[in-house]
DNA sequence: ACTGCATATAACTATCTAGTTATTTATATA
DNA sequence: TATATAAATAACTAGATAGTTATATGCAGT
């Protein structure tokens, strides 16, 4: 639909181009800084909606009120570009992760609070999500030589596992909890359910995304965690 | 490079076909079944690998050894070969859920028998997980209108429904639990690990699908789930 | 004001791809 | 054995798509 109509709308503005000189959509201004965060937010919404095959870069080009040349000149190849998109992706997450300030919670209230952002963060991005998943499909081939990845994660984990000390010592956390397999297990249970909302909703019979339906979810998975950690 | 190499064979029998009077590639017998199997096999293969709109049409073709022309006749077009793909796929695992008889089993040996076939069915079949993913990329539009999925999911929750109860009645399991919740937590906890298992190596700098990995994350989610849902 | 360069545009092309058409061939049945 | 029909094949096509070429134009530094 929405595919169609912009192409459509393009292929007006050509047209009327040709007839007249000019009248019609009045050129970007000279701005490689904004055509190009335009060509990645495009980028982003359309590797999002229709995954990494699916994408078409005239498409991008469209949304971005870019010209392809512009595409390529900036970002290389179509595939550079998925890499350049998901590698802001994880940079973000990371970004609003070190805004998170767990020391200065109780272990258990920084536990909730870890859950509930990842959660908030799926929600929020869902984006990031099917982006996510795309790379998997392509057996994470661009994030292979990414130098980002590693970086952002450590920061993760380090957050994790400091937590389970404090909580351990204060002696409200069992010991020997694996950071790693609590930090993909936090992850696993928003990630699962958001992705796999489409064909939730039809196995379940029920809207996945509806209000009761989420407030449902986090509850469960805040005890979920809780029971797992907590003493 | 799988895809080339396939591509550069098929265009090779097809040149040597012409040369002489068919020496090479002896025909397949006139089996409309096997010949059906065959390109459900390779489009479910095709499809996994690379999604839907990357799959290719050809391509499964020439895996399946069968002509282009029989798959449409069998099958109408790429979004139908899909679907039945995908509701091929949903009905295997369906088939296999309900060779699991739990009941024999006290609750909590049930509950961990359940925990482990779902992890050992998605370790198995990393394709279903992939094929469901690209579902859900789609926003599940090819299987709003199967008949067959509310059916399959409704096996697996009466399930979990009547372990929960006789748990519950046994005194070993907390009350309360929710079987839909529980359901949807156990499959996340080992789907999220397996489709995500080349960024989570990449990010972990840790081999996902290493023996000794998968017998942490196995047991890693035992604990999760038990004390999740025993007292 | 001039000029070199980065930014932008439009039009083009080689290749690929889903889907078709035209034709051949095996097999079951009368 | 004759023949109707289903199964299989090869060759083709219209349209789409990633990537290019050729050209224009605004702007910063002189």
């Amino acid at each position: 639909m929405t595919k169609v109509s912009n192409v459509a709308s393009q292929a007006g503005v050509r047209a009327r181009k040709v007839s007249s000189t000019r009248v019609t959509s009045m050129p970007h201004a000279r701005d490689a800084e904004a055509t190009q965060k335009r060509i990645l937010d495009a980028a982003k919404k359309e590797f999002a909606m229709n995954g990494f095959a699916g994408a078409r870069v005239d498409i991008i080009a469209a949304r971005a009120e870019a010209n392809k040349r512009m595409i390529y000149h900036y970002f290389g190849n179509k595939e550079a570009l998925f890499e350049r998109v998901l590698e802001d992706a994880y940079a973000d997450i990371c970004m609003a992760e070190q805004s998170l300030k767990l020391d200065h919670l109780d272990p258990k209230t920084a536990l909730e609070t870890l859950v509930r952002f990842t959660w908030q963060y799926y929600l929020d991005n869902p984006d990031f999500l099917t982006l996510v998943n795309n790379e998997n499909l392509q057996r994470g081939v661009h994030l292979q030589s990414s130098e980002v990845l590693p970086v952002i994660s450590r920061n993760r984990l380090n957050m994790v596992e400091s937590l389970l000390a404090r909580g351990e010592k204060a002696g409200v956390f069992r010991s020997g909890v694996d950071a790693m397999q609590l930090n993909i297990t936090i992850a696993a249970i928003g990630y699962y359910y958001i992705t796999n909302r489409f064909t939730g909703s039809i196995i379940f019979d029920c809207d996945f995304m509806a209000p009761d339906m989420l407030k449902k979810r986090i509850k469960f998975n805040l005890q979920t965690i809780t029971r797992l950690v907590c003493k």
